[in-house]
DNA sequence: TTCAGTGTTCGGCATCAACGAACATGTTAA
DNA sequence: TTAACATGTTCGTTGATGCCGAACACTGAA
């Protein structure tokens, strides 16, 4: 990564985020003070006011005694609120249930995060595994259903930079990872509507995404279904293809009609 | 409320945080940056520092044009983390699918947070409404299931300080409101094992919950199962409560048994 | 008891967060 | 097209304050 840019940010609330994300790695058994000062730079008395402070907003639970830091309540709070507030994601949930419940996937739905999939929804459907997928991180752009789908209603200039930065990297022997095949690959996404990948991102699953649409006909993002490939009928993917591209397509009628 | 206490913030932190709450309050529209400022209190070349350094985190996400502050989807991100690293919440999550698919009711699992409910995880059931129950706050420790099933479990001392901080707001008809009538409640709580909640938060909604416990008996915090009374059979929550009852002390028997 | 580990308090210094006016931008109105 | 207005950004200046580090208090174990 060729260093961004440095857009003279303020320490104290950097030092702050930076604490929060420490404690987030540390997992469930959270960290002490001690342990995270170091870790993020700083004495520990200023990690103490910084976490201090944070605690009392609700960002960090301290857990007594021998005072251990956690990630708050508050946290959950305010992402849930992002799935809220997202217009789509209001409009879009009743239909993942739907979608969960008929085909007995995973159904969820991800948004177009500047070419990338960030996914701020999931039902779960009736299947014998249990995807742990994590919400509000960027997904691989090239070898998931939505990912695919993102960027194949991309403008090219915007596919070239997310291929530059984000690499094509090989998850499974099936991952796409010279450019001009991905290329050829958006352009079949285009021509069926919706995008497959199958068992490229790992083996044994696989997972059919459709695109949602703006009034403009920008992509705001896709709904996608994921198994297990060994769960599947012997017609394939085609089914639950079918069955995505008629719900975004639901969707996107929706948030064009739907005043606000 | 007493004004808790000062105990000497990092003021650039609580700006920041203030941001973030005022940006959370705006909705899915979001806020400009001159309206931002004077919310906050700040000058509109500190807001827009704070916030950029947000933005940088993915606390914020910046839609140009028109620069308009909304939640970043690294909230998202951490507040799934808060549910995941919650030890209950994973061995839970199956469990609540589970009673939400027998059932047909929404199945929710409550953290005790200092004697108040905190919902950290939700499966929606088949049911005819959805139940938009915010996740990451506290609900009403007297007027839910959760809520008295947390209390009834607690010590006596932490019980009075949340009535006395909380008091005992009057939702519907059937809300209780003294407290001497609490603590009879919670004495049958104690009796039967879980908590009802007969239409005392909403009217029309009902709701029962049963607790888990930590190795030491600690109340960690509780199931609870809701739905519309109109859609109940005619035996009453009887057999709900039975069901979240059996589903708590499995978890319990998990989280005591299992290592980690 | 002693000891090693913790988190907390305290003063002092230099940083830097906050300000506000001047600038650049792009949207609206005439 | 022009003009007026709104927005967000830039830029020194300055005073507050975030940061440090050593000394203190506390806890639990040997």
């Amino acid at each position: 990564m060729p260093n961004t840019e440095p857009p003279s940010l303020v320490k104290s609330v950097a030092h702050a985020l930076d604490i929060l994300d420490v404690v987030a790695r540390a997992g469930d058994s959270g960290v002490t003070l001690a342990e995270l000062a170091p870790r993020v730079g700083m004495a520990k008395s200023s990690a103490s006011a910084s976490a201090r402070t944070l605690a009392h907003y609700g960002f960090l639970h301290i857990e007594m005694p021998g005072p251990r830091f956690k990630l708050g309540f508050a946290l959950l709070r305010y992402g849930d609120q992002v799935t809220r507030q997202t217009s789509l994601g209001q409009v879009a949930l009743p239909i993942l249930h739907e979608l969960a419940e008929s085909t007995g996937l995973t159904a969820r739905l991800a948004l177009n995060d500047d070419g990338y999939p960030v996914f701020v929804e999931r039902v779960d459907g009736h299947g014998s595994v249990r995807f742990h997928a994590t919400l509000g991180q960027r997904e691989s752009p090239h070898a998931t259903g939505a990912g695919k789908v993102i960027l194949a209603y991309s403008p090219t200039p915007l596919v070239r930079r997310v291929i530059g930065e984000h690499g094509l990297p090989r998850y499974t022997d099936s991952t796409i990872t010279e450019p001009d095949a991905l290329m050829d690959e958006l352009e079949r996404v285009r021509l069926v509507g919706f995008g497959v990948d199958n068992e490229e991102e790992s083996d044994g699953v696989v997972c059919v995404g459709a695109p949602v649409f703006d009034h403009l006909g920008t992509c705001l993002g896709a709904l996608s279904l994921t198994g297990l490939k060994a769960d599947l009928a012997s017609d394939g993917v085609g089914p639950y293809g079918a069955a995505v591209m008629e719900a975004a397509q639901r969707i996107t009628r929706t948030v064009q009609g739907g005043r606000r």
